[in-house]
DNA sequence: TACATTTATGCAACGTTGTTGCGTTAATAT
DNA sequence: ATATTAACGCAACAACGTTGCATAAATGTA
């Protein structure tokens, strides 16, 4: 069964994820809900989450993972080769990119079911900085 | 000037890499130097190694780190878009794949530095047993 | 509106992965 | 053989994430 409640604590969380424009960590995310509640309830509240394909979970290249709403994105069941993450190395900030076609060229004895393409580099807000 | 010194431990680690097929991680390795040495000094080795680019560092879809070899592959100082990781959900081992050149759509206002490619899913060892 | 059900939470404790400082050991050059 | 200093061991810490269990609070129903 398990009913699905919104709680207080989960519409906040959702709330910070979806106003925000870049990918966020569980640290990141706590550090915005002022206390609401208790760090483990957040790491629950995200794992939700990402069950019920609201958001969902980047790793970035340091591998600190990281949440983003779940827009006009890739759901974890389908396999997508039009999505990227672009990590910026000065501020630090995971985006996601959409429109990026790739084509692959794994051997076929090799079953795909999900494609992770982060690019690092410089952002365009860090870029004018320079 | 820094003088690179060829340690015992540092010899073990990079013999246990090298042999190895797959990507490992640091307490893989450390599991496998059967302490002859501290997990700190595997950490430092590691280190040091991918400083002196014999190894790579590969953070697998989980979050967790792992290194492979640096023999035909790609050096952290360049851009290289024909590689590419497989990160097998069953047994969990990370494989390089090479020969994977990919066209990127980047919207031309950000710097790319390094593409991170990593695809999940089943690898033919674990298809077999299927 | 009050009550029952059970999902969600708080707290405490633990586990894993990775880092730092510092005194000691051992690899290399002379 | 000796000096130099890179590499190491140990201990302690830090960040990130997980688990168990008693309690709190959403939701459906009377």
């Amino acid at each position: 069964m398990a009913i699905i409640r919104n709680t207080v604590a989960k519409k906040a969380v959702f709330e910070i994820i979806q106003v925000n424009k870049t990918a966020m960590s569980q640290t990141e995310i706590f550090a915005k809900v002022n206390n609401i509640c208790d760090r483990v309830t957040v790491y629950r509240i995200l794992e939700r989450l990402v069950k019920e394909m609201k958001i969902h979970k980047i790793v970035n290249v340091n591998g600190v993972i990281n949440y983003a709403p779940c827009n006009s994105c890739w759901h974890e069941q389908h396999v997508h080769h039009d999505h990227l993450h672009f990590s910026c190395t000065t501020c630090k900030k995971l985006t996601c990119i959409s429109d990026n076609h790739i084509e692959l060229n794994i051997p076929s004895n090799y079953q795909v079911a999900e494609v992770f393409l982060t690019v690092s580099g410089i952002c365009p807000d860090c870029l004018i900085m320079t």
